[in-house]
DNA sequence: AAACTTTATTTGTCATATCTAATAACCAGA
DNA sequence: TCTGGTTATTAGATATGACAAATAAAGTTT
């Protein structure tokens, strides 16, 4: 048997993705919050990013200039943050992308830690597996009786809870 | 409005988790290997595990202390790794997971990526969102009628794209 | 038991992403 | 225009998690 798949670490995606120099987590994050922001209030800037992302304005500075380098955001020293088009159309895939997932934890009942899950897992899924997400949820939106059988087993489930 | 939802980098969540004491991404790839090495062969080594994770022998040591301090695993210098009780709980847990969020991108139809997403996003679910999979999954599996129709869904969206 | 092979450790480097503290630039009111 | 407050930058520190190269221990073979 060559039952031997290649499993590798997270960390191992991570290099693996920055040499095909995509966006870090990280950015990921800086950019779709720029995105929202500038959608919201029509620009952004440092502090209010620090402040919305829950870290130091001296933290923002760094990534603004890493976005600035890869051409995704007009900025200079102490001025008001705004997206190029490159930055405008990564960043709507990004909140999109955020938005299918956070639906989709909706269907399933995470309610909790909705907006935590939703943060961690959008940086981790492929394309693939958000157009899969975006039917599934599509398809369920468009079928209410089968989300009824879905919540009535869901319910049924509760009390002969075999896992967890 | 108060509409500031508690928006965090991937980082922050990071650094949250690692106060509650819980492991680390990686540190869950290593146990998840341990447990899956330690059921196939009976035990693990260092080298092994390294040439399963795609990561170099030097590497793997690092995170064996860092395992054995945390009393998931028992290890001495060129010795075999075995699993505590406590960690043979958790790795089990782990496997588990990674199944339930494999067999989900299964029925998305996820296939290429299928096993980098799945090790990507397993360390960020919650176990709420875990719950929710298996459930779904469970519902899918049980229900064939309701999952031809999805598939007849996704089939007729395919053409008529309207994301990505 | 000496030589050779396999296995694992040590040491030092690199990159990411955070933080704090100190500093600098900008801006508005008196 | 000076000056105080706000806003942002810089510099330096820390932690994680990966790597390579050199070294050391263990195991095997004759």
């Amino acid at each position: 048997m060559n039952n031997e798949r290649e499993f590798r670490t997270v960390r191992g995606y991570q290099i693996l993705d920055a040499e095909s120099k995509a966006l870090t987590a990280s950015m990921e994050d800086y950019l779709e919050m720029i995105y929202r922001t500038c959608g919201e209030e029509g620009y952004a800037r440092v502090n209010r990013l620090a402040e919305r992302l829950n870290v130091r304005p001296s933290s923002t500075t760094k990534v603004i200039k890493k976005l600035k380098d890869l051409g995704l955001v007009n900025y200079q020293k102490y001025g008001v943050i705004k997206l190029t088009e490159k930055g405008k159309a990564l960043g709507s895939f990004l909140l999109k992308r955020h938005e299918v997932i956070e639906e989709f934890l909706k269907i399933l009942g995470v309610e909790e830690t909705r907006l935590k899950d939703t943060e961690m897992i959008e940086h981790d899924v492929s394309i693939s597996t958000l157009r899969g997400l975006y039917t599934l949820n599509r398809f369920l939106r468009e079928s209410p009786d089968v989300m009824k059988q879905y919540e009535a087993f869901r319910i049924k489930l509760k009390d002969s809870d075999d896992f967890l």
